[in-house]
DNA sequence: ATGGCAATGTTTCATTGA
């Protein structure tokens, strides 16, 4: 089973992109971010056309998330948002398919350290936090994954030292991060030997893809039972080459049956 | 095997992203 994450920056500019990668690497589940798109718009018609059922939570110009689920496969208890946690802000979606439990998040990205921006982003964050303890509870089989606007360690950081301190490498960011692995769950892309700067996210400015200065904050969380199923986790960085790219590449997992 | 911001709406600039 192919299961993979990617936030496109507005599904409707990204749209031929996402129906050619979907054509060319037919993951079983997707989850969207940053779909910038009211669910009356959601591209139904194509996604369908492309053999992919959608589950979607969307606003305007904003956030958006979504699951393609491909149609072979069904999709039951689909749940927006986070239990208990107002916000006007669409960021999560939930799916149990083929008896995993998919949980797909956008974080928000936290502007600058100790703006409002940043105190949403840690309150959002620890909320997160306490709604995967239920969900992890309920389902043994969980992945959470989508972008965390988190790079976990140094490493995933092109110059730490130009990051160090900064909004999605700053220690208050970092251990809320940090809270979600304490839940449980495994960080998919370390369970692998990985090549040095791998990253899942380039500025479109400063020729920051060619130089490969990124971060990796795009992560595929997953639960001690799909971590013992876990074959394989990468991030396809060809995805952020020619016209018109995200600045996101996507993030992938393997399970075995 | 790459390219010097991009997307959106309030549109000819401001806001946001990361």
């Amino acid at each position: 089973m192919l299961i993979a994450a990617w936030n496109v920056n507005s599904l409707n500019m990204r749209l031929p992109r996402l129906l050619a990668w979907l054509a060319a690497n037919r993951p079983d589940i997707v989850c969207l971010q940053e779909t910038k798109l009211e669910d009356a718009k959601f591209p139904v018609l194509e996604t369908t056309a492309a053999g992919y059922t959608a589950h979607f939570a969307g606003q305007k110009t904003y956030n958006g998330v979504a699951i393609l689920v491909r149609s072979d496969l069904a999709a039951s208890e689909v749940a927006m948002g986070i239990p208990g946690f107002d916000d006007e802000q669409k960021r999560v979606i939930a799916a149990t398919i083929a008896g995993i439990r998919i949980v797909g998040v956008y974080v928000p990205n936290g502007q600058a350290v100790a703006s409002d921006k940043y105190r949403y982003k840690l309150a959002w964050y620890a909320a997160l936090a306490d709604m995967l303890r239920g969900e992890l509870a309920r389902h043994p089989a969980l992945a959470v994954l989508g972008d965390f606007n988190v790079a976990p360690e140094d490493r995933d950081v092109h110059d730490p030292a130009l990051w160090a301190g900064q909004v999605l490498c700053s220690d208050p960011e970092r251990a809320a991060f940090r809270a979600l692995l304490d839940a449980g769950l495994s960080d998919s892309f370390r369970l692998f030997e990985q090549p040095e700067r791998t990253f899942s996210w380039w500025d479109y400015r400063q020729l920051a893809f060619p130089k490969n200065n990124g971060l990796r904050i795009d992560h595929i969380l997953l639960s001690p039972a799909l971590a013992s199923r876990c074959a394989a986790s990468r991030i396809d960085r060809a995805a952020r080459k020619g016209e018109k790219p995200s600045d996101h590449a996507p993030v992938l997992v393997e399970l075995r049956d």
